[in-house]
DNA sequence: AATAGTATTGTACGGTCGTTCAATAACGCC
DNA sequence: GGCGTTATTGAACGACCGTACAATACTATT
């Protein structure tokens, strides 16, 4: 019963841990985050973690940075595989905004603790801002793309957008539980119908 | 330098408590959830808290209606008090949704506590069913007596208002730091302006 | 094969956590 | 004043927390 080598080049451990990491956080939230817990997740003894991160909070400002870094990926994947929408892209991020790979519960679990510790970290506010500042960027070039001969303020909507989506995950996540996300599909597509009329 | 009494009828204390929790939760976020804290908030021992109430977990399920309840009250007061808008109501709200007494970064901090304590917990998510029932429904009022003559389900409606704003307050809570809300009340303006000419 | 360097382990430390409980102090009532 | 009743105290318990660190196991180089 000999093991092979369990020893990863720091690059391939610092990824599994912080796979591990989302994980524990999509899976129990706030209690998830824990050295333990995220160590015994990426079957690791605890020491580890602090030879790879100097704090739990450099962990956890990584993590952030990786969680959005996939949203940021999904959404381009949704849109870059819409060849219908190659236009009208915002279309696209409306119909796929509640698919599982773009937004879940277990994802909002995750999220919600990073937006708590944004309250509380330095380190968290600035990764929080970097974040924020490319999806907005991202999203400013959809709504670009999307309504070329508008003058409507593109950040704006970009803003309104994205909160109007956070909004809607959160009230899915704490309401909808075990329902269907029909409901908020509906809002959302219904407020891209107005949007569109009015641009 | 005698103490006069200290001691308290239950409804008081248990009061004294609850406000202590709020307290301690829009100061520190997360981690000022902590029973040690918020008793020492109340200036009162340790072990009083479990003689009010049966675990933490109970508290923190009382404070959420409490602060939910002002909320709710603070909405009710604004709408009152502008006698401008008695038939057209949801002008008020957007108005006052960033008054500090509405929504303000320290309640923010709280209510993300709150939000990530929902997800793991039975009895807080029954709570937060109540509670959001309580404030969709006052909503819904308040919609109807602003569109009378609309079609436009209610709601529909009332769930993306919440939602917006709710995201609102996340952005600008985590991202606006000291700035003014000035951007995010802007863009709730806009929101209400197309959804009168729509409605 | 010996060695230098690096990744990994597990224990240990000091703290904080929520909760329990016997002791105590203040109260209303006779 | 004496006496149940009830509110309050603070120490104690066991659990878990993040981190530090000496010891160990693995790898690469010579």
């Amino acid at each position: 019963m000999k093991k092979k080598s369990d020893r990863l080049p720091p690059n391939e451990r610092r990824s599994q841990l912080i796979e591990a990491t989302l994980i524990c956080l999509m899976r129990e939230g706030a209690s998830g985050l824990s050295s333990r817990k995220i160590c015994a997740q990426a079957q690791v003894s605890v020491g580890l973690l602090n030879y790879h991160f100097s704090s739990q909070e450099e962990l956890v400002a990584i993590a952030y940075e990786e969680i959005s870094r996939r949203y940021h990926e999904a959404l381009k994947a949704h849109i870059d595989a819409d060849t219908k929408n190659q236009n009208m892209p915002i279309k696209t991020l409306v119909s796929c905004a509640f698919e599982a790979d773009i937004m879940s519960p277990d994802q909002l679990r995750a999220w919600v603790v990073f937006w708590s510790k944004t309250i509380d970290s330095k380190l968290m506010r600035a990764t929080h801002g970097r974040i924020n500042q490319r999806l907005q960027n991202y999203l400013i070039q959809v709504l670009a793309k999307s309504l070329p001969n508008s003058n409507v303020d593109l950040q704006v909507l970009a803003i309104e957008y994205s909160a109007l989506t956070d909004g809607l995950w959160l009230d899915w996540s704490l309401n909808g539980e075990h329902q269907s996300s029909q409901l908020w599909q509906t809002i959302l597509n219904q407020w891209l119908h107005r949007t569109l009329m009015l641009a």
